[in-house]
DNA sequence: CACCATAATGTATGATTATGCAGAGATATG
DNA sequence: CATATCTCTGCATAATCATACATTATGGTG
């Protein structure tokens, strides 16, 4: 990688560490009163490179966690957070209860994990059917989701 | 929010936990498989809500640390493992090495940091300039800097 | 230095995303 | 019930972003 390209990028953190920038242009403007002369193609291609992401706040490092993969963890504290009414232990099942439509929410969010405690989900509007293979695992998916209200 | 919208934005969320997703009109298509049609625009709009961004790999969840600034943490430690070559301390400062070039990335994203114990960084080309406002700090910074490496 | 391989970049343009506006339902109010 | 507000949505289109292709640097080698 040439010395200038590690400069321009460098430049482009010092931008965007600053106040929200809307576009690539915007960018590439600001840019231009630091002495650095881009177009918004190369700008296109460094921002993938440096792994930043445009956020309605400006472009933002895509952090390590969410860039890994399912590390969807917050989604589904976030659903729950916002829905989960009520959960009713079963046998080998938890039934869990939102208010209606905010189910499904909760069960995408729910298979995204794969726990392995998880035979399976069922979403219905405003019920989600959680099916372990056994009593202990639905222990232990129980106690994991009540721990994320906190 | 009505009912129709949660239950949308529920399958987009069960689309995305799959295979990446290009565009929003392939979410369309996609959404229109399990019986939800809705246009592009709307989808623009439920990703802007759900907090989702486009990354190289697909739609994906920004961390909700990410969305602060504080999570800047692996800009730097990234920064770091990529460029710097060595760590000089000086009294109250810190004289950091790199290749030609390196070191905007890292005064950038060290300076996004806002470490209480920074006064202030100046960098050259192959060369960072951390000021601190004691020895005591300095020592702080450059273990901090150091642990990054590991 | 001459030459090849590769990286970096710009141009032009196609692809994707965002949004102003208007209309269709909801929900609240008198 | 009639009216006033909201929210949500689609349509059309503007704004933004990504990329195929061609061209120009940059490095490495003999």
């Amino acid at each position: 990688m040439g010395a200038h390209k590690r400069f321009r990028q460098g430049q482009i953190l010092k931008v965007l560490a600053g106040p929200p920038v809307a576009s690539q242009d915007e960018l590439r403007r600001q840019l231009v009163h630091l002495g650095v002369r881009v177009t918004q193609a190369t700008l296109s291609r460094d921002l993938r490179e440096l792994r930043l992401v445009k956020t309605a706040e400006g472009y933002r490092p895509l952090s390590a966690a969410a860039a890994d993969e399912t590390s969807s963890v917050p989604a589904l504290a976030r659903a729950l957070k916002e829905f989960l009414l009520d959960v009713r232990p079963a046998q080998n099942m938890l039934v869990l209860k939102t208010p209606p439509g905010g189910s499904q929410p909760i069960a995408a969010a729910l298979d995204a994990e794969r726990w392995k405690e998880v035979a399976g989900t069922l979403a219905g509007d405003d019920t989600v059917l959680i099916v372990t293979p056994s009593r202990t695992a639905r222990a232990v998916v129980q106690k994991r989701i009540e721990e994320m209200l906190g």
